[in-house]
DNA sequence: CACCAGGCAAGTA
DNA sequence: TACTTGCATGGT
């Protein structure tokens, strides 16, 4: 288990080295919900011609989304992969907006964080990630994002084991950072940031990942 | 060609 | 409860 030193060292060596990421900042909340629905197990690249194809039909809009064909919908979104899925994940969205906001996506700001989270989490097709991504950076509510490449940098660097379940491992940044918005966000970006490029999942090296100047795992090789 | 991408739900044992 | 599988496009 990593000491809360660790945490924030792990923090400033990463910031040091990459900068700040500035993760959806300019977008609605609307758009920054869609994006997270969107990315699930896609690359993000992908994600943002989704939401070019459906800016170009103005359809980046709660009301105007909802009653758009579905068949339409999955057509448009196809970039992003699973465009079926997502399309009903979507729709499955578009529901609980009107059922609980009346289409004002800032309505949901009212609730407390955790009531938020777990209404998010009782629409089928959000799962811990897509919830917690939504609260932070959508609606910038403290709560921490977890993903595979958080396990998968943790676990190559002895902190963790590598098939740590999600709650334990939000919960082991949660129980030890101060509950900071952007702290969490950028927290999570840098994350992201530093498994896309020294914690790819096979053979992927650690070799000058930033966190090492903290662990001391210089060269970590995956598959053992 | 292999591998991967800011997961999730449903099915099986 | 703990695996396993389907979903699918596009970049490296």
């Amino acid at each position: 288990m990593p000491a809360l030193a660790d945490l924030h060292n792990i923090y400033d060596a990463m910031l040091q080295r990459l900068g700040p990421s500035h993760w959806w900042p300019a977008e609605t909340p609307f758009e920054v919900c869609l994006g997270a629905i969107l990315t699930q197990n896609t690359n993000w690249g992908n994600v943002e011609k989704a939401i070019a194809n459906l800016a170009r039909h103005d359809l980046l809009d709660p009301v105007k989304l909802f009653e758009t064909d579905g068949e339409k919908m999955a057509e448009l979104i196809r970039p992003a992969g699973y465009y079926r899925i997502k399309a009903g994940r979507l729709q499955n969205f578009l529901f609980f907006l009107r059922d609980e906001a009346g289409f004002h996506v800032s309505a949901l700001r009212d609730y407390e964080t955790r009531e938020l989270r777990e209404r998010l989490l009782r629409v089928k097709g959000i799962g811990a990630e897509t919830a917690d991504s939504m609260v932070l950076y959508a609606f910038h509510k403290p709560s921490f994002v977890v993903d595979a490449y958080t396990a998968r940098i943790f676990g190559r660097h002895g902190l963790v084991r590598e098939e740590v379940g999600y709650e334990e491992l939000r919960s082991l940044f949660m129980d030890a950072l101060p509950e900071d918005v952007s702290l969490y966000q950028e927290y999570h970006a840098l994350l992201v940031r530093t498994g896309k490029w020294w914690c790819r999942k096979k053979h992927g090296l650690c070799s000058d990942c930033p966190l090492s100047a903290v662990t001391g795992h210089e060269v970590f090789s995956g598959a053992s």
